[in-house]
DNA sequence: TAATAGATTTGTATCGTTTCGAAAAACAGA
DNA sequence: TCTGTTTTTCGAAACGATACAAATCTATTA
C-alpha cells in the first residue's frame, strides 16, 4: 500500500528527461539555465500531479547544510525556556529553519554528548544556555564554523555571540526599590551556581546593599532546577534563623515559588512582614495574592535577537568568527503588591 | 582553521585499508566479519586519535531511518506540553532517538505544512496532539509506514495508536465531588473546541449533573490557548449574570487561571462563595491561596506509554498497521482547599 | 605441488540530490 | 552543405555511509 516515495530519478524516467533538467526546474533555475517553456511546464505538471517532495536528507548531505538549528536549554519544562523555545521556533520556521531542542539539565557531560550527536547530524547552528564546563566544546564549534549563539548566560574568556539581559543593573535597582520601601534586612536567595546570570544578579544586590551601608544576607540553596518539588523547607529554616528579615529577593522565579511556600507555612504577611521580589516574571505572580513584584525579561526581544544573531552567522557562511554579536537587553521592573510602600 | 570533518574515506586512505573494512569495525561487526585483531586495533586507535564521528545524515540516507521523532503539540509553552516534551525527550534519548518539536497552535494548515516538511526530512515517527482536520494527513502517514501515535486527544473514525486519559470518568467523579460538597449550581467552563478531550470532559460533567437531577450550566469561551492574556473578563461577565453559581469546574488549567482572576475581581471567597476545581493540575494550584483542587494527569506515565507505543511501531518496521496500541490512563484527583466540604 | 577450505579484506553499487563540464539540437550566415 | 553560435539538455562525479558479492591471502591436505 505504502506508495514508495518518488525521487527525482523516477520523474526523470517517467518523463524521459535527464535528472539534471528536473533538478534545475525544481530549484527554480529554469530561467538561468534556459530550459524551454514546454519542458518546464511538462515537468512542473508532473511534479504537481505526483506530489513530489525533495528529500531534504539528500539535499543536506550534498550541500552540507541542513537548515536545522539546535536549541539546548537547561530545562525545556521551565516556563522561561519553554516560552523562548516557542518564540524561537516560530521565528526559525519563518526563516526556513527547523529547531531541535534538548535539555541539558545543567549537566556538562550530557551537554557535551548532545553537542557531538548534533554535530554529526550536520545541524547548522547551536543556540545554547551554556554551563561553564562547555567552554572547549563551544570553542570547537566556532572553529569548525558552526553558527553559535549563547543566551541567558555566557562564558567568561570566550569570545562568542550572545544575548543576555542586564542582570546586574536590574538586580541593583530592584534592591534599591526594596530599600526605599523601608527594608532593613534584605535576604538574597539564590542557588549555588557559577552561571554568569546568577553571579550578576547577586552582584547587583550586593552593590545596592553596600551603597546603603546595610549588611548583605545571602542564602544559597544547593543547585537544582525547577522540576523538583517546591516545598521550600530550606528557605523556611533560614527564615526561622533570621526572623528579622523583612524583604526577600529571589534570584529566579522557581526559588520564589519555594519561598512562597515557606512564607505560607510560617504565616508571614506579604508585604507587611516581608516584602517579596523575584527575578523572572511569571504569570503566576500577577495572580497570586498578594501579587508579586518581579523583574521581567523581554522574551520576545530575546528570541528576536537570538534569531538575528544566528542568522548573521548562517548567512555569511564561514566568516562567522569575524562577527561580534553581543547584546544586552533591558528588563522591565513590574511593581506589584508584594513590595508596596510601607508607611 | 576549521579542520574539515573526516570521513570514513579519509580514514581508509590514511591507513591504506578499504572503506568497507573500516565500516565493519566501526559498526562493531569485526567479530562477525572476522577482521583480524591487529586490523581492528589499528583502525580503532586511529579513529580514537582523530576523533572520527560518523555522519548521521549519510547513514540516514542510506538506511532510510533517521532516528528522529517529531513531537507536534498544540503549544510548547503550555506547561502540560512542556513537561511531556521534557519527559519524552529524555526517554527518546535513552532509546537512541532525537526529538524535534513544533507547536501547531491548533492551526490545521500549519500542522499539515509541518507534517510535509518533516516527511521529507525522513523522520521516523510522529507524536501528535491532533486537530480534527488532520485526519487525512495522519491516515497517509500511517499508510506510508511512518510510526504515528496521538495523545491528549484522538480522532474519531481513525484507527491510530494513542495515549489518552480517562477524561469523562474523572470529570464525572469530580463533578460528583462538588455535588457531595453541597454545590447547587455548578458551571462548567470550557472553550469552543471539537477536541475529544474537551468533549469528554464536558460529557462527564453533564452526566453527573443529570444524574443528580440538576441543571447544567456551560460557559464556552471562544477558542484560544494559554499564551494569551489572562484577564478572565468574559468569565467575570458570566458570573455577574449568574450570581448564584456556587461551583466552577474549569476544563483546563489555563481557563482556571482566567477564572481566578475573575473571582478575585468579583471579590468572591473560595470555597465559601464558590468552589473551584480544574482539569490538569499545575504547581500553581498547590501554592495559590486557597489551594485549588485539580485532576492531575499522570505525566510520567503518559510519556512512558507514548514512547512504548511508538517504539513498538518503530521496531517492527512496516507492520505498524497491525499493531493496536490504545491506552487510556487513570487520572488522580487531588483535593485541596477550594473544594472543602461546606457545613 | 596443486587444490581446497577458511580467514580476511576489498570493489562497487546504492540512497536522492546538486553541479560541473560537455554534448546535442537548433538556428544563422556564407 | 558547412561552420559557428546560441539554446537546450544531459552524463557522471560528488556528498558519506552501508552491504552485497567477490577477490585475495594463508594454511592445510591430498
Amino acid at each position: 500500500m505504502a506508495n514508495k516515495k518518488i525521487s527525482i530519478k523516477d520523474i526523470a524516467k517517467a518523463l524521459g528527461v535527464s535528472i539534471t533538467t528536473i533538478s534545475f526546474i525544481i530549484n527554480g533555475k529554469a530561467e538561468e539555465k534556459r530550459i524551454s517553456k514546454e519542458m518546464v511546464k511538462k515537468v512542473e505538471d508532473y511534479v504537481a500531479k505526483v506530489g513530489y517532495r525533495p528529500n531534504h536528507l539528500a539535499q543536506s548531505l550534498r550541500s552540507g547544510k541542513s537548515k536545522v538549528l539546535v536549541l539546548m536549554v537547561e530545562d525545556i519544562s521551565n516556563s522561561f525556556f519553554a516560552n523562548i523555545a516557542r518564540l524561537l521556533e516560530e521565528k526559525a520556521f519563518k526563516n526556513g529553519y527547523k529547531i531541535i531542542y534538548c535539555s541539558t539539565e545543567n549537566n556538562t557531560e550530557k551537554a557535551k554528548e548532545l553537542i557531538h550527536t548534533f554535530k554529526s547530524r550536520n545541524v547548522d547552528g547551536f543556540i545554547i544556555t551554556p554551563t561553564a564546563g562547555l567552554k572547549n566544546e563551544i570553542e570547537n564549534l566556532i572553529k569548525e564554523d558552526f553558527a553559535v549563539i549563547l543566551f541567558d548566560r555566557w562564558i567568561p574568556d570566550l569570545d562568542c555571540s550572545h544575548v543576555i539581559v542586564e542582570n546586574r543593573r536590574s538586580s541593583f535597582e530592584a534592591t534599591q526599590h526594596l530599600i526605599e520601601n523601608g527594608a532593613k534586612k534584605i535576604v538574597f536567595i539564590t542557588v549555588t551556581s557559577d552561571q554568569t546570570q546568577m553571579q550578576d544578579r547577586l552582584a547587583g544586590y550586593l552593590e545596592a546593599v553596600k551603597m546603603a551601608k546595610m549588611s548583605p544576607y545571602v542564602f544559597e540553596e544547593p543547585f537544582h532546577t525547577s522540576t523538583e518539588e517546591f516545598q521550600g523547607d530550606q528557605i523556611k529554616e533560614y527564615l526561622l534563623d533570621h526572623p528579622d528579615a523583612d524583604a526577600l529577593f529571589f534570584a529566579t522565579n522557581y526559588l520564589a515559588f519555594e519561598g512562597l511556600h515557606a512564607i505560607r507555612k510560617l504565616e508571614l504577611k506579604i508585604p507587611k512582614d516581608v516584602q517579596v521580589l523575584a527575578f523572572d516574571d511569571h504569570f503566576f505572580f500577577s495572580l497570586y495574592q498578594p501579587s508579586i513584584s518581579a523583574i521581567a525579561q523581554p522574551l520576545e526581544l530575546i528570541a528576536d535577537k537570538l534569531m538575528e544573531g544566528i542568522l548573521i552567522q548562517l548567512d555569511d557562511c564561514g566568516k562567522s568568527n569575524s562577527v561580534e554579536f553581543k547584546v544586552e537587553l533591558v528588563n522591565q521592573f513590574i511593581q506589584r503588591k508584594s513590595t508596596e510602600f510601607k508607611v
